[in-house]
DNA sequence: TTCAATACCGAACAATATGTTCAATAATAT
DNA sequence: ATATTATTGAACATATTGTTCGGTATTGAA
């Protein structure tokens, strides 16, 4: 990709956190966006066909950053699917979001949350259908896969929701203990 | 409140409902709300600040009529809050949302499902306060209550979630079993 | 029935936002 | 060095928002 694409790529994603930080998306404006990103009018709509994409492209970039992430800052941190022990898997989410990459946090638990939450939801699906196993008891041999596996993810992400609406007072070891418990 | 009030709001909120059946809220225009309401733009401005508020008067009035209703067309139909035994106030949420009410089952499946959701969820609240007891057991007496109190209405949010989904392909006694399995 | 209050109309209005176009300019890759 | 491509900025038509105002119709109460 060309410099300058990357360049004002960057610029408009940065824009658009910044604001997003500060109002709800649909307050938000073009206008607003170019002018803080400073790049021209007609640039923004060659790279987003409308604000809607960009959100898309937005969101699908941070998750993709998240959950494909082949390494990180610290050596012995691996990629997330890498995790053989299956309960870290979630504790290690758990970490990830406290360190806060991308500022995901402020997003999460910004007006816009929900907005954040379906895109999280989507990608949460290809890491717990692997890790179903963990859950499946004889007690809950009559309930139907699917939802069974939607509560599991349910049950998660609502559990950041309530740790970030508390402000993360929790260790990441203590909130998947509530986690697994509450399973 | 005078008759004319009445009627234009009703117009309105009628209008609004078809138009939140055909697209998403962030698209609807007050232009079109009045067009299909058939008011004047400056009856719509004297009746609702902006369209965010229309939003806000809609969810109240809908959700009030739900979870208030003091009587409702079947005699044996009791008001919610009056139900004794304590698991038939999800069971018989459950038929409330079956019978599909105000088409608030068209509103909670649509594109625009989180917007009413989240309405939902605080009137949720009040109900779900009284029921607690029956879930809690030694097990959970580490978890916050809090937490655990918001563990209970998500979950009963995602499933009614995922029952409409599903094209309510299960009876309200089904549905209501696995809610509390899942528990 | 009368009458004052008030809700509605509708048209016009400024202000703002959207999305497109185009020719000129600058950066890029090779 | 050059052909390609991205950016610019300004102008543009169009659409949306929220307000204003004089005239009209409906209402509830006397």
């Amino acid at each position: 990709m060309d410099r300058r694409q990357r360049k004002t790529r960057e610029a408009i994603f940065g824009a658009f956190t910044e604001l997003l930080s500060e109002k709800d998306f649909s307050h938000i404006t073009v206008g607003e966006i170019i002018d803080k990103a400073d790049v021209g009018r007609a640039t923004f709509y060659s790279h987003f066909e409308t604000k809607d994409f960009l959100l898309k492209d937005f969101c699908e970039e941070l998750f993709c950053h998240i959950f494909d992430a082949e390494k990180s800052e610290d050596n012995h941190h691996k990629h997330i699917f890498d995790c053989n022990s299956s309960d870290s898997v979630f504790l290690h989410l758990f970490r990830h979001l406290r360190k806060n990459d991308n500022n995901i946090l402020s997003l999460l638990s910004s007006q816009n949350n929900e907005l954040f939450l379906r895109y999280f939801k989507v990608n949460l699906e290809r890491l717990v259908e692997k890790q179903l196993y963990m859950f499946e008891t004889e007690k809950y041999k009559n309930i139907p896969r699917s939802f069974f596996k939607n509560h599991i993810i349910s049950t998660f992400i609502e559990t950041v929701k309530w740790w970030i609406d508390n402000g993360l007072k929790e260790s990441e070891e203590e909130i998947a203990n509530y986690f697994f418990t509450i399973l």
